[in-house]
Order: C-alpha cells, then sequence, then structure tokens
DNA sequence: CCAAAATAGATTGCGCGCAATATAATTTTG
DNA sequence: CAAAATTATATTGCGCGCAATCTATTTTGG
C-alpha cells in the first residue's frame, strides 16, 4: 500500500539528514581535534570572523542554540583561549563574546580544513552550494511551522 | 579574496546540514512526545518496522550509531514498552532485538506524523526524496573518506 | 583441549541540545 | 519612585553520540 512507501521516504529523508549531519561532524572531528575544538564551537567561531562581537544572544539566534546550550560552550571556547567573554558596561544583562587575538589566527587555519572538507564531499563547490541552499529552505520552512513569528 | 568566499561556503553548507538536522528534531518533537518517544528512538522504530529482529550490531550499522549510543538507547524502548531485548541463545553474545504488539501498533501512528512533517516540509514528495538522495550521496563520500573499508 | 585473539554488548566520561527553572539587571506601570 | 513585568544569561536534568574501557562469549591456533 501507499503507506508503506510513504514509511519508506519517511526514513529516508529523516535518516539522510540525521546521517548527513552525524558524517559531517566525524569527518571534522580529526581536523578540529589538534586545535582542541569541537563542531558546534567551530560554527561559534565561523560566526565570530564573520562578525564579532556578538552578544550571547545575537549568537544564539545566528546558530539556533539556546543559553542552555552556549553559556556552557562559550566558557570552554574561554577557557581554551579563543574568546573572551565581557559583560557590556551599558546593559550588565549582556555578555558580549569576542575574538583573542588565538582566536582571530585561528580563521587561517580553517582554510586547510575546508579543503579536507571539499575533497572528503567530492563534489563542485557549485554542488555543495546548491544542496546547502536546498537544506537552509527547508529547515526555513520547518522553523516557520515551529515560531508563527507572523501572529 | 577567495578564501572568503570559501570560508562562507563553508559555514553556509555546515550550518545548513547542522541546523536542518535540529529543525527535523524539533518538527518532530512535539509529534513523538505524546508517545513518549525520541527522535532517533523512532529512527529505530523504523528500522525495525521495514526488517524486525535485528541484533544490536545490525541496528548499528544500519543507523550508523554504536553499542556506547544504542545500549542505553534500547534499554529505555524497552522500559517504555515498544521493543523486546533477547539474548541469541545460538550466541549469548548478541541481543536480539523485537518489536512489541506496541512497538508495531506504533507504525500505525506513523502515517500521521510523516503526513504533519510533510506540510512542515511544505514541498512535494518528489523534492523531499531528491533532497534525500543527495544528502545520502555526501554523506556516504563523507563515510568512505573515514573507513577505507576496501583495504 | 586450552590459551590467545576476536567479537558483541555494556559502562563511563564528556560535550552538546533542549526544556525548565533560577538569578540578576533593566524597563514598564501603577 | 517602588512593584511588576521583561530581558539576558546561567544552571540543572535528561537523552543522545562517541571514544575508551570492560566483561562475557565465541573462535582460532598451537
Amino acid at each position: 500500500m501507499a503507506d508503506d512507501a510513504n514509511l519508506a521516504l519517511d526514513r529516508q529523508l529523516c535518516f539522510a539528514i540525521y546521517s548527513a549531519a552525524h558524517a559531517f561532524n566525524r569527518t571534522y572531528k580529526p581536523l578540529l581535534d589538534p586545535y582542541g575544538l569541537t563542531y558546534p564551537q567551530y560554527l561559534v567561531l565561523l560566526s565570530l570572523w564573520q562578525d564579532d562581537g556578538k552578544t550571547v544572544k545575537a549568537l544564539g539566534e545566528a546558530l539556533h542554540l539556546d543559553s542552555g546550550t552556549l553559556s556552557p560552550l562559550l566558557k570552554r571556547l574561554e577557557a581554551s583561549g579563543y574568546i573572551e567573554r565581557t559583560r557590556d558596561r551599558a546593559d550588565e544583562r549582556q555578555v558580549l563574546i569576542t575574538l583573542t587575538p588565538k582566536g582571530r589566527e585561528m580563521k587561517g587555519e580553517a582554510h586547510g580544513i575546508l579543503m579536507q572538507i571539499g575533497k572528503a564531499a567530492g563534489c563542485t563547490a557549485d554542488d555543495l552550494h546548491q544542496l546547502g541552499a536546498s537544506l537552509q529552505a527547508l529547515a526555513d520552512r520547518l522553523r516557520a511551522r515551529q515560531t508563527p513569528d507572523t501572529a
């Protein structure tokens, strides 16, 4: 019956995203281990390289993560010397996240890491861009159903 | 320079997969909560519906998970009544995972869940299938670099 | 047949990811 | 201007996900 076909599709897509995310994680791990970084921590650095000096909240919005995840993660990133956490003088509730020199230097290493990933992914930059765009669009649609902003 | 463009691509794709996986997770959560299931537990059921009576090892290969993840997860699935864990008489090292009646009945509920997801994803079954295939291919290429099976 | 190697699962420790809650600072209201 | 509501971050608890280690059971080889 059609139900079984639908279930197969469900399994295929859900599992594809789930396992692609894990495959990425596992591919990055050996590349990031030498720097004492995890994949989510690397994403934080990617975000800061683009735009340094964010608040925790802004970082959370950029990465779709909440303070329960970010607070301890950022403490570890500070402990390993990549970022600094400073209370905003003007609004003491906020914590500003800024790159240290070590954090900025790491950006230079990222290029080599990227090359490795590109090789491992084994397709053209265009293919990757296309896939990324499809995924982002899908994720955006899923998120739109969760938080009906336009009330 | 080109490096910055490459970094942007890196950020886009890595982040797209990472955040799409989380978006899926968050979309499934409210649908699975009423059944006391988590997303990885649901994936185990999907796999068993297709092929009941696997060993832990076979399940791990199907889902790309190891015993460190599966052992406690399967114990929870047993505790909530969806599966049974029985030692294989012929080889006492192995544990066979089989669906309980409750586990088999849950397959009927999956159809409704799937409909919800389809609606939330907001695209045709064909689109989803296409995207799933691209992702699976990418994940396979990434995994191929990690474990050079063909030694 | 028995010791060594291999195999299947389980356990431990650590880092997310998220819900729920707590705390502290700021803003809004009465 | 003080109490209440809001906002930003931190903490706690639980379930993965994975490396490393451990135990128990085959399987192999001498």
